[in-house]
DNA sequence: CCTAAAATATACCGTTTGGTATAGAAATAT
DNA sequence: ATATTTCTATACCAAACGGTATATTTTAGG
């Protein structure tokens, strides 16, 4: 006799008609997904899920099929909430530069939430899937690319509107964005210091800023 | 009834008088070393260790103590391995610039030796360690500290040669550094795309050139 | 309120996990 | 050449692993 609480989970994006299973589905996600971008895919064991759940193996298996199931689910709700926290903010910008500059802001709080739960869920899942697991490595791959189409829209708009250098890769710059805050997220983790961040981040913004 | 051979492993670095157990343990090193990088230490089972070299878990404890031992001694290898081959070549040359676009250059080659065996261990051990494994988090530390030692000593001197602009800031110069190409490494070998890492790489070309 | 369906808990499975005691083989010093 | 030490293989262990069949409970519709 588990009670599921209404209306945490999903981070506010609860259906009002949700049946039963998919609140459990839900809620299963929620609780797991710290573990699993902490302790990664191999180290997370079903004993973790079952403690971080309150849940038994029977019952997160009735919702899931298996590991692998829960694994891809979690990492669609951690990029979920990292991309859609960007969206939003960027959004509410106009300018190509300050657009970019989300990007810098954003990361810029490695230790708050929602990076405080073991960092980027795109960096772990690629650097633990590339050589491992095929379905999560599709995940990480599908999110880097969305990140890079994203940046290079707004490279892109911003050369057409002449606030940025027609001369510009906009694939170069999108990638070496990536590269920029994804390494300094695994070095203020690992070093846990936000200064180191706040360095990378600095920089990042200075090499936005000349891209007149 | 195993037969070692000599000479192959520790790159070279063979002692004349090694005993027999200190080569078993070079060879255990050598061997194992490319399925850490690639599965991490959670991932790497102790069958796999015996199918990669061929002995027997009553012979790889005989010479190790436990899995940690084993998976500490192979980050030291890794690093080793990187750390040499980037030294040697940074000796060569004279001019600060010069010295810095070695890193540039090396990590260029994400899919060629030594990189091609699982990317940079550093990056693979500091993401999965992080929250996991205090031993070899502590070696990814170490390691990323003493790059940016490394980096820091080479951007007071060209300061101090008048190369470099005095107002840089040389922590800012090595933390940007190394988070572009281990950001690098991670999105090539998601991608498994060359073009990406030589993009971000000649992000940072451009970067040092701009150290004035 | 009752019933059928859906969701959860219990108890179990075979396999693999990391690790070890001990016996046997090989290397080394005398 | 032999004795002793060092190293390796065999055989085993308990615990943890991912997963499942089945019984029980809970939910939801009529």
């Amino acid at each position: 006799m588990q009670i599921i609480p209404i209306g945490i989970y999903l981070f506010g994006q609860l259906k009002i008609n949700m049946s039963k299973a998919e609140r459990t589905k839900a809620y299963i996600i929620e609780k797991t997904a710290p573990i699993f971008n902490k302790k990664g895919f191999a180290g997370t064991s079903l004993a973790d899920m079952t403690t971080a759940t309150g849940l038994t193996k029977g019952s997160i298996y009735g919702n899931f099929a298996n590991k692998d199931e829960v694994a891809l689910a979690v990492f669609d709700y951690n990029f979920k909430r990292v991309s859609s926290a960007i969206g939003q903010e960027m959004a509410k910008r106009t300018k190509a530069k300050e657009k970019l500059l989300v990007f810098a802001e954003f990361y810029s709080q490695v230790f708050e939430p929602p990076l405080d739960a073991g960092g980027c869920a795109v960096l772990n899942t690629a650097v633990e899937a590339d050589d491992t697991h095929a379905g999560l490595k599709k995940k990480a791959t599908q999110a880097v690319l969305s990140w890079k189409a994203n940046i290079i829209q707004v490279v892109e708009q911003g050369i057409a509107n002449k606030e940025l250098n027609e001369t510009l890769n906009p694939e170069q710059v999108a990638l070496t964005m990536i590269a920029l805050f994804e390494g300094g997220i695994m070095i203020a983790k690992l070093l846990e210091s936000k200064t180191a961040m706040q360095m990378i981040m600095d920089s990042m913004r200075k090499m936005i800023e000349e891209l007149n």
